[in-house]
DNA sequence: CTGAAAGCGCTTACAG
DNA sequence: CTGAAAGCGCTTACAG
């Protein structure tokens, strides 16, 4: 591999020279800039991540955590953060934070210390006080999508909001005797976001003089929905619509209600939140969020902060739940039964 | 940040001890290991990760090619990777290889040769000769998984036999008019897995004396397998039977022949491949493979190339077929209309 | 605008 | 088994 010696040594400057030449820091002539870019080129010159790193205190990398990568919504955002970032110059590091105790310690006390990374980008993880310290700790600049923890300001959308359009489309349509599918916490996660659109849930109804026709927890998969969804639907007093709290739920109810013989959209509605790839074809009725859009968004914020090299103090975004949504009405929800 | 001297100084021994007792390079004795390490815990020690590489040349690090991340798939195996290479203290940076051609220019030129990385995971990528030529002027053990690219040996599930599996099983039931939807490659492609898959569905047919009832070529998008089935069954010779080259294919084909008003499987048989996690609530019959799996596979691989020191020349794995693949035959496969 | 030199924080032959 | 010292390949005040 060719260094900045020989580059140097062919371009006839210093190291110093080349080193500002090739990084735009610092005052150099263009003549001699131009030279030592064309000698650079033609030896295949490319910086050493380490020994730059190491001499400066930038790595020109960003950390993201991610939890389960096999889930649609994060790998769209992944890959919108890659998107944005890539083009500037900056490399991802992967964070897989799992459920598992053992590699949680490893992750917060050793992985993310080692100085890889300029910034962090925390994805709905789920990170309780003890990790959000850690975090916080690090002394790095971090930004935060969805809910990855409590007390971490993040980018996020108006979850509360999200319910409230969700549930409003059921009552316009009708609809009296409304389930919910969410994941159920335990109380006092203010911030979580199936709790919140619980909450846009319940809020919505009791100002319309409801109640819920039923309540489900499961967790964000299909299988969950499904069984949630059965359950709910064989109970002693049947829904005629379920506003699930994401589509992978909504899918699962979508076929136990075919399983039980139900009419979508004339014996029950069904409405999801996400806009997966998938609910198109299933005819989903959703709120729809824009996750690979999410993902530049953040990609975004963290550059800004890691470039303009705001102090670990003020190195979070304000909490900003301006994020877009917005209902897509397809065949899954119709008028309430009468 | 604590630093290596400040817990040689707590420890009462030179930096070189530090060194040896925490990375487990070199003799030591027990009771100085155990000194040391103490003081390291108390201290909150961690190794600077760039200056580690600097000075030892490795980085601790695996980069992983991946094609869209938004796809089940390559989320999947990355998942897998993840899951194998975190316990054993390797971070994985990730690579989106897009199609824009700037975006490689930059990947293979620049972005790979900061020399940050130990190893590679390719996955199926795409990559053309001068990609891959570049990827083995890196010096790097590089490990592929699918098909990368043209010359670059990797892990694979057998695809002409996954075809042959599929088809096979069409043919029990009686199927004659089987068609087909694959990805439309140029000639000559000969290590390209839909290529292979045709190619297994062809010869399979053929030694029953048959010919393909029609292809239509296809992205591996439930979209286009929608577009395409459509096409298939609209045509003068309807087939009774398609063999799908991806589960998502799949999926839209099914989607299709409700549009259409047939039955499935009374008028129309579907059979997949890939073993998609909705495929089970679709009744797809399907060749599972397993990419999670697969992922940790491609990361043991690729460490046991890294940690033998291999060199650049034997560094890459023979071509190795052997990957576990498994006819899973659910609703969407029943017995030729007569 | 340019260069000489110190320093970033480790690892590892080498010597004892 | 342990330490002194060189060196990994850059960046950046400092001086000119």
């Amino acid at each position: 591999m060719v260094s900045l010696e020989e580059v140097a040594r062919r371009a006839n400057v210093s190291t110093a020279t080349v080193s500002r030449a090739l990084s735009g820091r610092g005052r150099i002539s263009d003549a001699t800039r131009e030279r030592v870019r064309d000698a650079a080129d033609a030896m295949g010159y490319v910086v050493s991540a380490s020994a730059s790193s190491l001499a400066s205190g930038r790595t020109q990398n960003i950390g993201v955590l991610v939890p389960l990568l096999d889930k649609w919504f994060f790998a769209m955002v992944l890959s919108g953060i890659a998107n944005h970032l890539a083009p500037r110059g900056y490399d991802i590091t992967l964070y897989n934070v799992t459920d598992d105790p053992e590699q949680r310690r490893r992750l917060f006390s050793s992985s993310l210390r080692r100085r890889r990374v300029d910034g962090l980008v925390a994805l709905s993880v789920d990170l309780d006080a003890d990790d959000v310290a850690h975090l916080q700790d690090l002394g790095l600049p971090v930004v935060g999508l969805g809910a990855p923890g409590p007390g971490l300001a993040a980018l996020r959308v108006d979850d509360v909001a999200v319910a409230r359009t969700a549930t409003e489309h059921l009552l316009e349509l009708g609809h009296r005797e409304i389930a919910h599918i969410g994941l159920d916490k335990e109380a006092g996660d203010e911030h979580d976001i199936p709790t919140l659109r619980t909450r846009g849930f319940e809020a919505t109804l009791a100002e319309a003089g409801l109640e819920p026709a039923g309540f489900e927890p499961a967790d964000f998969t299909i299988d969950e929905g499904h069984r949630a969804a059965r359950k709910l639907l064989q109970g002693e007093r049947r829904p005629t619509a379920i506003f699930a709290a994401s589509d992978e739920l909504a899918f699962g109810a979508l076929f136990a209600a075919r399983e039980l013989g139900l009419d979508v959209p004339r014996d029950l509605s069904i409405v999801g939140v996400d806009g997966h790839e998938m609910s198109e074809f299933f005819g989903l009725t959703t709120v729809a969020q824009f996750p690979h859009d999410q993902g530049e968004r953040a990609g975004d914020a963290i550059l800004a902060l890691v470039e303009t090299g705001s102090l670990p103090d003020d190195a979070s975004l304000p909490d900003d739940a301006s994020l877009p949504f917005e209902l897509i009405v397809r065949t899954t929800t119709g008028p309430a039964p009468r």
